[in-house]
Order: structure tokens, then sequence, then C-alpha cells
DNA sequence: TAATTAGATTGCAATATTACGATAAAGGTT
DNA sequence: AACCTTTATCGTAATATTGCAATCTAATTA
């Protein structure tokens, strides 16, 4: 054991899942905030920016990427990384509507 | 190594990393939809609506109760979970204004 | 073409997560 | 009190993640 048992639980739960988990760790989350920031989609500097090493933020990359949170594409000799909409505004409505529901329901316990 | 290196990053990041990693499981994510679904907040019986043994889901349960994504009350012998508005609420919020963000730039690159 | 630069990949050590059987703890029932 | 029910905890095995030094690859420049 230690894997994930994926397969019992729905697309829905496991794609939802995996954009969570992508986000799960604090240098993901920046990298994601400082693509925010950034206007023009700088590329390799998020290296600059964060306190780890080079093979690591590049796998933090790989993650988020792998996630559909982020797409690069080859700028000559460097990547232009930055984010997609489509995952999170996934996301961003699967917590709306969640919020949503519990705004009606209006705590009936605990 | 191996340990993440929460002290490099803003409380904030970490804020929404921890509830982001919380939910990086589809067996948590399906046990804060069961819990949506059910509407006098059950307990126990997320054990028989899950296909993971009672220990595991225990586990799952305590990581959601340490993130704050729920609450739980003691009922007799047994147990109340239920959602805690307040964490979904952050997360709710925090890809809105992501969204938003993005929304006005309009994809600017790549 | 050689040297440089940007980024990915490999390999490895340290640590964390996932899952579960066995068992404990606490309240309810007979 | 003895027993059952419900949930938590312990211990442990399997696997995944985090982080980095070293190295590789590909485009760039000298």
């Amino acid at each position: 054991m230690g894997a994930t048992k994926t397969e019992h639980f729905t697309d829905k739960q496991n794609a939802i899942a995996t954009l969570a988990k992508a986000l799960g760790h604090p240098a993901r989350v920046a990298i994601m905030e400082y693509l925010m920031k950034v206007d023009t989609c700088i590329c390799g500097d998020i290296v600059n920016e964060l306190p780890l090493a080079q093979p690591t933020v590049s796998q933090h990359l790989k993650e988020l990427k792998n996630a559909g949170l982020i797409k690069g594409s080859i700028e000559g000799n460097a990547i232009c990384y930055c984010i997609d909409e489509k995952a999170l505004t996934k996301l961003q409505s699967y917590f709306a509507n969640i919020s949503d529901k519990l705004e009606k329901k209006k705590s009936n316990c605990c």
C-alpha cells in the first residue's frame, strides 16, 4: 500500500483532487501568485524568486503543468510559463458552487 | 530533505497550500461531497460510503479536521462531522479573486 | 566551433503519505 | 458487570514527495 486508490472514486473527484494536490505546496502557490503578479509572463526568473534550487523549482513547475494549472511555451533559449485559466476556472466554480449550497443550508448542525 | 520548507513562504501561501493539500486526495474530496449531500450531518456512515477501511477513513477525517475543513462534535456514542464553512469560504474567495484578476488581464501571452 | 546560458533529467537521501490489521478507548446496551 | 458499537490510535509496509548536486540537452553568443 501507500498508493492512492483513485479507481474507487469518480472522475470529477479525482480531477478536483489532482488540482488541489498541485496547489498543496506553498512553493507552487507562490509560483502561481508570481505568475499572476508579473504581467508579461516572464519565464525562469521564477527560480530567482523562490528560495529553492533550480532543479526543485523545475520539478514544481512540471507538477503544475501536469495538473494543467500552467502552460509553457518555448521562447528561444528560455521558456515562458503562464497560468492556464481553464483549470483555475474549474476550481473557482467548484468552490463557488459549494459555498453557494452551504449558504442556502445555513448550518443545520454541529 | 523531504520536508517542505514552509518557513520560506508567506503565512497566506502556507495557509492556502494546507487547505489545498487536505483536498488533494479523492477520498477527502468524496468525504466533503458526502457531507454536503447529507442534510443531517450524519456521522460515521462515511465509512460505509467510502471504499476504504475504517482506520483509513478515520485518518482522512483527522486530516480534514486539522486543516479546518470539517469539525466534529460528540453525539453520544458516535461523532457528528460536518463542513466548517469558514475554511471553504477562504478557498472560495481565494479562487474567485484569482479568476477575477485573470479575467481583467485576458491572456496577454502564451 | 567553443563557451555560455536556460532549463530538464537523473539519482539519491530524507521525510511524508496512504492503507490497513490489530488494538485501545469510551459510551451504550443487556 | 459483560458485551456491543463506534471511533481513534498504534505499528508497519508500500509508495510518494521534497530537495538538491551533478549532469544532460538545446539554443545563443562569442
